[in-house]
DNA sequence: GTAACTAGTTACCTTCAAGTAAGTACTATT
DNA sequence: AATAGTACTTACTTGAAGGTAACTAGTTAC
């Protein structure tokens, strides 16, 4: 095997690790949503108007189990649960630009057309 | 509805559309490996090991649909049918980059811990 | 006591992504 | 005539992702 296809059977093992995260509907736009500050739980399902609890409540576990986000649950009445971004998912940031810069180019390209 | 919640609005939906192309366990190791060079059906096949043909041949469709890569048919003996990236295609560089980076910082701090 | 707020859970169902295995069509080689 | 190489296609099946709807549990306000 030469360099070259040395580095692309590397960079298709890196590419499968990021899909883990960033594969399904709703992993992105919650990480998404985040950034723009922590968030409660029903304040991302406010945002992010078609998920179900189900589906929020399920994803949030994954991403904190993937050490992407933190759960913190306030003693208040009633309850509230703050959800909000780990150094790991911070470092997501340049990724997420990418990907948005990039939705904006295929949108115009494919999407409208 | 203020300033920054439409942002996310709009990110969210920019994200959805991004989403549609990078989704799916087979379409960036796909482009991935056409960033390397233009590939044959069976080249590709061989480096991205454990794809069947009919993966292959579906996610090749909808990659082309989608104007991210184009498909050259050689009369050669036997035919060989030649797949490149589009400038659309190539535009993804940058985000794969990215997400390519992202995945060894991953990588690093959840996978093989 | 009943409605409303918080943050979920549970059971059930459907749909779609993906896997498996075999077959197709053409040509060239032995 | 049989095997091998090209690039797929087809039929069938499995399993995971996701959707729907109802329900839980604790507290507060009316």
């Amino acid at each position: 095997m030469n360099q070259k296809q040395a580095t692309c059977q590397h960079k298709l093992m890196v590419t499968r690790d990021a899909l883990e995260v960033i594969q399904g509907k709703w992993r992105l736009p919650i990480v998404l949503s985040l950034t723009f500050g922590d968030k409660r739980f029903g304040e991302i399902q406010r945002e992010i108007v078609d998920i179900s609890p189900k589906m929020l409540s399920q994803e949030l576990k994954a991403l904190e189990v993937n050490k992407i986000i933190t759960r913190t649950v306030y003693d208040s009445m009633p309850v509230t649960v703050e959800y909000s971004l780990t150094p790991l998912g911070k470092s997501m940031r340049k990724m997420l630009d990418e990907i948005l810069d990039w939705g904006v180019v295929f949108r115009k390209e494919v999407v409208v057309k």
